[in-house]
RNA sequence: GGUCUCGUAGCUCAACAGGAUAGAGCAACUGCCUUCUAAGCAGUAGGUUUCAGGUUCGAGUCCUGACGGGAUCACCA
């Protein structure tokens, strides 16, 4: 819309003040709410050329808009050193109506293959609420990269091996006689983490042995008989003993078949798997090559380093002096693997802001060897999920567990909808997905409505809110559209009647900016700016319908121009919907 | 201590690339269902945007410093 103007506006500050600037440079912003207009020109940046005080200058670029293009221009007002311009509803419905909102924007230049890591997850425990935010935000960046035009591979790189794997095994070992999880009536990965505890309270009680013998707590808990058993589990782990494999692929696997379980209700999915246990090799061959291009420096004792204090980063360590790899190596070797099996032009981390530091010098190392993939890596870092108490931790039980809170959700969720009691006659399973859907909406639109980069609280005594700004919210006014376009019938061609009310107006300008919120989300990877937009249009609608008599308006025009911002709603709705993972119900 | 990051209403969050009188929701209070879904709408109240300087026509936004939270700086992953 706004590029139907500027030219306009170009025009006119060459011709009244001489001023050369061209129209893509024209800045026009959204009115605010409190003035009259549609967008406004501010004039303060040109008054020094103008030679005119703030209010004749914009009066002028005024008079000259409106001898020059009063098609496009309604009418205008000055306020100060502000120009604001009111576009008439006709170009507003025309624009809504020539739009295709499922296309993809960008443009040819723009597109790209973009991988996109996130979820990783280590098979040692289930997914707690941390993990739900990860999941959630990488699956919905994913959907917001598509819809934007990019090509998309979503990629999880499973930690299924190291130390803390061996810990859960051990201690199965030791205290599992042999038990499954059918048997224990457990999902797979809930049983595997009760290991995991299991041995993280076994090895406390051998620690507390060993202070009573005046061992430091710290080195007690490393030096305890667990401990190095777990040790030499991974060496003869990664020696690969036929007996330790074979109970390291049972347990995994029932950890995969919990985790399974735990996406596809969360309505996540992945195209590639990768695996620590085949990546953790990689990354040697380039400690050489860093070498040999004297990148990264030997020191006497063996141990392989890099130093990045001239970028303000620190000098970090790339492989051990017995030349075994550490977590850096690893990615390295990963990164070049990535970009062997896809050759793609971006790469993006879903990774939570604790390892802020490790991307930046997996970046910069990238850059230094000189990958022509370096430049497109990026660390789509986010804040952590933390209880009044502080972060989420495992081990201390101090977590709110993924399944178990989604179990909350639907029971929440069937508890409220039983209160309005509008769900009569719906059968059985109908009102199970319901209850998902509600439930889930919610925990997701909790978590996704927040800017990415912020921390959220999350307090377990508080359920997630189901009222104000919400999925319940945008799902009910959803459900409420549709119930609408049940009873009545649209039917093309619109045309805008002879009257329209200002929330008319609102809702056909907040469709229009469907492509700019879409563009901005893809561009900042920030799905709450679709999850705010979203919320806009539902607020939107709600306002115009209860101002608006839809079914019961003056003429057949005006019910079929009602209808079809209805029609509109419902569907922008159930479109941003599917840009964050939430589904949109048509009864509640 | 070095680096990074955040600080907006009692609480949870908005505010495009610096623009006008900083907006929503929750909680509180007041109205609105004989009408298309009241999980809704309309209204009242709530603010020195942590503080102090600076940059400029204009700063919640940019710069410097202080204070306060968080993260990170491991031959851990």
């Amino acid at each position: 819309m706004t590029e139907n103007i500027k030219p306009f506006i170009s025009d006119a500050l060459k011709a009244l003040f001489d001023i050369e600037v061209p129209s893509n440079d024209v800045k026009l912003e959204i009115t605010n709410k409190d003035f009259e207009g549609d967008f406004t020109f501010v004039v303060f940046p040109y008054l020094r050329q103008s030679r005119k005080n703030p209010v004749e200058t914009a009066t002028l670029v005024g008079e000259y808009l409106e001898k020059n293009c009063p098609e496009i221009i309604d009418s205008w007002n000055v306020v100060k050193g502000f120009l604001n311009l009111s576009i008439p509803v006709e170009a507003w419905l025309k624009s809504v109506l020539k739009s295709d909102f499922n296309t993809q924007p960008a443009d040819e230049t723009k597109r790209q293959k973009v991988m996109v890591e996130y979820s990783s997850p280590n098979t040692n425990k289930p997914l707690h609420l941390g993990h739900v935010r990860n999941n959630l935000l990488g699956y919905s960046i994913c959907r917001i990269l598509e819809a934007y035009g990019h090509e998309v591979i979503k990629v999880n790189l499973i930690n299924d091996r190291g130390i803390h794997i061996c810990k859960s095994m051990l201690a199965y070992a030791k205290f599992g006689h042999g038990e499954s999880p059918a048997e224990a009536g457990m999902k797979g990965d809930h049983f595997v983490g009760k290991y995991y505890v299991l041995f993280g309270n076994e090895n406390k009680k051998q620690a507390v042995e060993l202070m009573a013998k005046g061992v430091s707590e710290e080195d007690a808990e490393r030096q305890t008989p667990l401990m190095e058993e777990a040790r030499e589990w991974l060496v003869k782990w990664e020696e690969k003993d036929p007996e330790i494999i074979t109970l390291w692929e049972k347990m995994n696997n029932w950890v995969y078949e919990g985790f399974n379980a735990t996406y596809k209700r969360m309505g996540v999915s992945f195209d590639k798997f990768y695996h620590e246990s085949e990546t953790y090799v990689l990354g040697k061959d380039i400690v050489e090559e860093g070498l040999s291009k004297g990148v990264f420096y030997k020191r006497e004792d063996g141990s392989v380093w890099i130093n990045l204090t001239d970028e303000g980063l620190d000098e970090k360590l790339l492989l051990r002096k017995d030349g075994t790899s550490v977590y850096m190596t690893q990615d390295l070797g990963t990164a070049d693997l990535k970009y062997q099996d896809y050759k793609m032009n971006a790469s993006v981390y879903v990774v939570g802001n604790e390892q802020d530091y490790h991307f930046k010098v997996l970046k910069s190392i990238l850059q230094k060897l000189g990958r022509p993939y370096a430049d497109g890596i990026f660390h789509m870092s986010y804040g952590m999920v933390e209880l009044p108490e502080g972060k989420l931790k495992t081990r201390e039980g101090k977590v709110v567990d993924a399944d178990n809170l989604m179990d909350e959700m639907f029971a929440t969720a069937k508890e409220r909808t039983e209160e309005q009691g509008k769900t009569e006659g719906m059968p059985e399973s109908e009102l199970h997905h319901l209850y998902e859907i509600l439930g889930l909406g919610a925990m997701k639109y909790f978590l996704l409505k927040v800017d990415p980069l912020k921390r959220i609280l999350f307090n377990p005594n508080e359920s997630i809110d189901f009222q104000g700004n919400t999925a319940t919210f945008i799902q009910y006014t959803h459900a409420r559209c549709r119930s609408i376009l049940r009873n009545g019938k649209f039917s093309e061609p619109v045309r805008l009647p002879e009257h329209h009310e200002p929330s008319e107006k609102n809702l056909l300008v907040l469709f229009t900016q469907y492509f700019e919120k879409l563009e901005e989300a893809a561009d900042n990877f920030s799905p709450s700016v679709i999850a705010n937009y979203m919320y806009e249009v539902a607020k939107s609608f709600n306002t115009f319908y209860n101002q608006c008599p839809i079914l019961r308006a003056n003429s057949e025009d005006q019910i079929q121009f009602r209808l079809y911002l209805t029609l509109q709603t419902a569907n922008m709705l159930k479109r941003c919907g599917e840009l964050l993972g939430i589904e949109m119900p048509s009864r509640m």
